[in-house]
RNA sequence: GUAGCCGUAGCUCAAUUGGUAGAGCCCCGCAUUGUGGUUGCGGUUGUUGUGGGUUCGAGUCCCAUCGGUUACCCCA
């Protein structure tokens, strides 16, 4: 049917049965989360502007990509675009820190990027995250990594790939960066156009390049591993060496660099083995100096986001039918009343029912029962008949012989 | 943001070189079967995404626009 109005450009409606598939989702991770005494926080859907341009990366890029206006009073608001700085701004403005030295945070919620819409790309989508605050020990890192691979094992998501890195503090990195530079700038007749380009705005977008002439240049490109300082090392060894112990398969990725501003450290990524671009699931990483930075205390951190409609393409969970105890068929307006009661108590004893407004004929709706796969059937008019329509056992009840019917089958 | 492809009933799709917009499923009703996953008959649903143009005539050709999709850019 033609509407009046459409969908914004970007968005779409869940609909039943799809529903279904999305509350399993969120209680999968609920239910995980809780069992590794992570609480849910949730933030505004609008923040200051300042919060995202400031924190995120690059100022341009960022809120090229942010749904954002000036309200009423001239304040630059944007709708949020993702969920680490909000939590980080909570996690200091509420002054949580000071009750809880260990701070573990979780949140399934929607997020808004004005990009240009692909499959499992919207401008709303959805993510689930953790963030750990208060210790930079290796043991939190591997914390959250088994979060998310528990939460994917839960959602029976088979053939993911599990890619680790350290990136080292900003200084490494920018050293890493110049050196990446220099090095691609002498094979650069050798580097395909599109990587050529690259080359002046993004060089470490270079090494995620599918280009097939890129491959060999890149396997012998300077690994930002050997720029770590010992202590780096040794927390990235010891993290790997928890993730040993847990039996989680891992690949040290050594191009696993790029992101955004504020990641050190620690990244990783778990990518699905399914074609086309967008097939990271999950993506996380330390940022031991963002809540500094944002005025808090010096409070080292970790964590991770998940998007949802990625996981639900993978995820082919099977739709349960419709769970429907008894149909209740009341078409005679005179015994309405009595129909309502009895629904009433059905309700309150706990079962599911299926009261047809509609008052189709009774035939039809055995029929629709049927079809419904629904196992009791109530007609009322001046007396009530009770149907059990798989043994097709009848009997004509009164109000008060209900529950006992329905309970003796 | 750039480029390619696509848009017909609630869904899946037809419609010859431009010539009366259709089928299956779903839904609704009637009958039939042993009142129940059967079968038969009948019925509803469209400004062919929207707006222009060419033409005697446009679902079909042209332009614009909106939406979808794929690749690039980007990816928090």
């Amino acid at each position: 049917m033609k509407s009046k109005y459409q969908k914004i450009k970007g968005t779409f409606d869940i609909l039943p049965p799809e529903t279904q598939v999305w509350q399993h989702i969120e209680s999968i991770v609920h239910k995980i989360c809780k069992q590794f005494s992570f609480e849910e926080i949730r933030t505004p859907a609008i923040e200051s502007i300042d919060l995202f341009k400031r924190n995120i990366g690059n100022e341009t890029d960022v809120s090229k990509e942010m749904f954002a206006w000036k309200d009423q009073s001239e304040k630059e608001i944007a709708l949020k675009p993702e969920m680490t700085a909000p939590v980080v701004r909570a996690y200091i403005e509420s002054g949580f820190f000071r009750k809880h030295p260990l701070c573990r945070l979780y949140y399934i919620d929607s997020f808004f990027r004005r990009e240009k819409p692909q499959k499992g790309r919207q401008r709303q989508f959805n993510q689930f995250g953790v963030e750990a605050f208060g210790t930079k020990n290796s043991e939190q890192d591997a914390e959250i990594i088994l979060i998310a691979h528990q939460i994917l094992k839960k959602l029976n998501i088979k053939n993911t790939n599990l890619s680790i890195n350290n990136i080292g503090d900003s200084d490494t990195r920018s050293k890493y960066e110049s050196k990446l530079k220099t090095y691609f700038n002498d094979h650069k007749n050798n580097l395909s156009q599109l990587s050529q380009t690259r080359l002046e705005k993004n060089p470490m977008r270079i090494l995620d390049s599918k280009e097939k002439e890129d491959e060999a240049i890149i396997q012998n490109a300077p690994l930002i591993i050997d720029l770590l300082s010992k202590e780096e090392k040794t927390h990235f060894k010891s993290m790997l060496k928890h993730l040993d112990a847990l039996g989680i398969k891992y690949n040290e990725n050594p191009y696993l660099v790029r992101g955004l501003d504020y990641y050190n450290s620690t990244t990783f990524e778990i990518t699905t083995q399914s074609q086309g671009s967008q097939n990271a699931l999950c993506g996380g990483g330390r940022y031991d100096l963002l809540v500094e930075k944002m005025g808090g205390p010096k409070t080292p951190a970790v964590g991770f986001a998940a998007g949802i409609e990625r996981i639900i393409l993978e995820a082919k969970q099977e739709l349960s039918q419709k769970n429907i105890d008894v149909y209740i068929s009341c078409n005679n307006e005179e015994y309405t009343a009595k129909g309502f009661n009895i629904i009433n108590e059905l309700i309150e004893n706990g079962y599911t029912i299926f009261f047809d407004t509609n008052k189709k004929n009774v035939k039809n709706q055995i029929k629709d029962a049927v079809k419904n796969n629904i196992t009791f059937m109530l007609i009322i008019d001046e007396a009530i008949t009770a149907k059990n329509l798989i043994s097709k056992k009848e009997k004509s009840v009164s109000e008060s012989e209900i529950l006992n019917f329905l309970k003796d089958q």
